[in-house]
DNA sequence: CTGAAAGTTGAACCATGTTTCAACTTAGTG
DNA sequence: CACTAAGTTGAAACATGGTTCAACTTTCAG
């Protein structure tokens, strides 16, 4: 799946950048296996070997490149998120109408999610592994949705009393339709589910 | 915490159940340990060793009552699942109407996760300790939903083209709220997000 | 070409933590 | 009181897998 583009600007270096082009091909088939491994088994069932072996290079190449096991699943897990809310971000703020990029954006997703389970198993991982990026991925979510639901209530599209706790009521219900709808089963079409949520979304319960 | 009340109905005896009061004093033990640690520490960070010391008793009389730390773990996620359910359940079905239900039983449940933070992590973790008691917990929770609100579709309290996608997506918004004002901060009145959420929820997003 | 820097290798080292087990103690029944 | 079943104990066996390292190979600038 290709998770990362190896070296990428979120990736900040508390691992050893290589300085040959060899270097960094042998880095990105790591982060590959990596992702791929993290994704099927996670953190704890994957190990460095089985690491290695995927990404065919030997044991102690990885230690070139990274300080620890739980220091390449921090690099990922910082990756990934950024990557996830680069893809659906655009694509809400595109739309000139909120709702309708609400619902844009929850198919976009819901179709990513299945295309990449594995970084979904990761972010969630994170909780235990490495909480501070955990909390830092939903908090910078939120915090985005905020600020776009904000701005569209300055042009009368959403309520104006949105704020925080409507944020992530929000993002709860995206993150658990891509849990049902795209990690567990995919047997409903993205984009019925995407407008069904949406309507929930802008109409609300009530008869 | 006392999480359990030991030998609860959902524990399905893949441990060796005690024959005499001694017995069942010394599973409780256990199985209070157990849920403070992993909920302090997490599965992994947690070893059969420290939860015996907490317990006050032998590493080896683990095993008088359980095969191994996966089975333990496994009963306190079917244990713990049932008991958010039997919290907020009856709630929700108490209250004449469903959508005022609905924020009552959110605040229940904010309260409820406050003090049970650990229910809340170990719930988490099983998607990936045990990943068909994580899926059976939200499903069964999902189904409870979808139920309710189908009862009240009849009585005309909410939409009547209520179904899953809508049950996945409340549910999330809840979990979602539990983690940030139960479990991250506490920075806010719980029936105040309760009110806020279960607003959105009725009314939804639009203007 | 050539030598130093970068990268590779995998066996060995090491730390951690689960599980077993045989000797021992306590509880409860006839 | 026995006597047996239930429960307790913790040292030792065992398994796993992360990390180190010294010898080796490749790259590339001068």
């Amino acid at each position: 799946m290709s998770a990362e583009r190896g070296i990428s600007a979120t990736m900040t270096p508390a691992e050893k950048t290589p300085r040959t082009e060899r270097g960094r091909k042998t880095l990105r088939l790591l982060l590959d296996a990596a992702a791929a491994e993290f994704g099927e088994k996670g953190f704890h069932e994957s190990s460095v070997v089985s690491i290695t072996q995927r990404a065919g290079v030997a044991l102690g190449s990885f230690y070139t490149y990274f300080d620890s096991k739980d220091s390449l699943f921090r690099a990922l897990v910082r990756d990934m998120s950024a990557q996830v809310r680069q893809t659906v971000g655009p694509l809400i703020a595109a739309e000139p109408d909120r709702l309708e990029g609400e619902r844009k954006g929850l198919a976009k997703f819901l179709n990513f999610v299945r295309e990449h389970k594995e970084l979904y198993r990761i972010i969630d991982e994170a909780e235990f592994v490495d909480p501070p990026s955990y909390r830092a991925h939903y908090e910078n979510t939120v915090n985005g949705y905020l600020a776009s639901l904000k701005e569209a209530a300055t042009k009368g599209q959403v309520r104006d009393d949105v704020e925080e706790v409507h944020a992530w009521a929000i993002v709860g219900m995206n993150v658990f339709l891509g849990l049902r709808f795209g990690v567990l089963d995919e047997d409903r079409d993205a984009a019925e589910v995407a407008t069904i949520a949406a309507d929930l979304l802008t109409n609300g319960l009530k008869r």
